[in-house]
DNA sequence: TATTAATGACCGACTGGTCGGTATTGAAAA
DNA sequence: TTTTCAATACCGACCAGTCGGTCATTAATA
């Protein structure tokens, strides 16, 4: 009387962690339900049970990935170290992160085009706009302690995160590009520097 | 004797102009090529008497895009201006430029996109690259102006173009996605006046 | 054996690109 | 001036291939 019984979010799991590998591997434009079916040694009907759709699929990786992502910072940035150094250690992890994560790099622009609104329709991640105000909060706060204690001068910190997150952006696109390399360890320090001394002569 | 005769260029780039309106439409991604032809008022098939493919349509507005914006900036930081001023004018220009083509801005993440390198096959837009290291060659040579001439200390310019233009790659994205006001005049001065004189407090 | 999980053959909607045919042009012929 | 005609431009119905999603069937479990 007692039926089959599998660990549904074990499963669930399984297969998002193969459409972030099939994603890398073909983009999120071009990938098809069979890839990530063989990806996670499954059948394809299988993917259905756990997911209503495709795009159900695309969504619920972000989902993980920016939860990822977000975790790795919270943890990293510990109360133990000044304004100053959490914003070079969010540079610093930053890069360990996505080096350690090369696949994802490239899901993350498929992804951010995937959250941009559209004149017609929805975007395709809805919810990429209340991320980055998350994250945003999150820097501003850090930049606020800073200026209270004295490490940096009073300034928009709002915007500043903002340019913060932009560089962070911009350098993601050029490492899966290949115009910079994500392994260089001296690449947080020089942004963190730039951003903190400044390049003007005094 | 003599054949009915257009203007081949004109057409094509009559075409690749509707193409761009249909593009930040509906995206690089969902686009018809029925869409196009009825944008630029005509048939399906003549759309293949002037590219071989989609694909060759993107890459032709890309091209297109590139070059367009390339000539905004090299007619807008005139020999006039300080290489300060320049870095400066650099961001004014390219918030002009895109607040003025707004729908560029979003079809500007779908070409970022389609220029990623894949594991599987070449991207969509390989000269993306190349396109990225030209842009760098001109900032940082603007930065080692700035050098010589005492506007700056001395640092590494070619990671500080990179920065220069990964903080706008990040703003435009944020500009798209609807957290930034592009049309801010006040957002163009506050970035370049953070990456010249920096956060830090001295 | 009751129940749930897993499957993959199948369906049908969709669309990139083709191609046979039509329209337009302007120089040359009448 | 008018007609002719060949070269070109244009068109959209059609075809062939693709792929998301379904569901009847089978497998596994307790």
């Amino acid at each position: 009387m007692s039926p089959k019984v599998v660990d549904k979010q074990k499963k669930r799991d399984r297969i998002i962690r193969a459409a972030l590998k099939v994603f890398s591997d073909k983009g999120i434009t071009e990938f098809k339900m069979i890839d990530i079916a063989n990806a996670a040694g499954i059948g394809k009907g299988t993917i259905y049970e756990y997911f209503s759709s495709k795009e159900d699929v695309i969504t619920g990786c972000f989902e993980i990935f920016m939860h990822d992502f977000g975790d790795i910072l919270a943890s990293g940035l510990g109360e133990k170290s000044n304004p100053k150094e959490k914003i070079i250690n969010f540079f610093k992890l930053s890069f360990q992160y996505f080096s350690q994560h090369q696949e994802a790099m490239s899901v993350l622009f498929d992804f951010w085009a995937a959250g941009i609104p559209r004149k017609h329709g929805t975007p395709l991640i809805p919810s990429m706009k209340y991320e980055y105000f998350e994250f945003q909060k999150y820097l501003a706060a850090i930049l606020e302690d800073g200026i209270k204690e004295n490490y940096f001068k009073p300034h928009d910190t709002q915007t500043t995160a903002l340019i913060i997150l932009a560089v962070l952006d911009g350098l993601m696109f050029q490492a899966v590009l290949g115009v910079i390399d994500i392994e260089d360890k001296s690449l947080p320090d020089k942004i963190s520097n730039t951003l903190l001394e400044g390049i003007s002569n005094e």
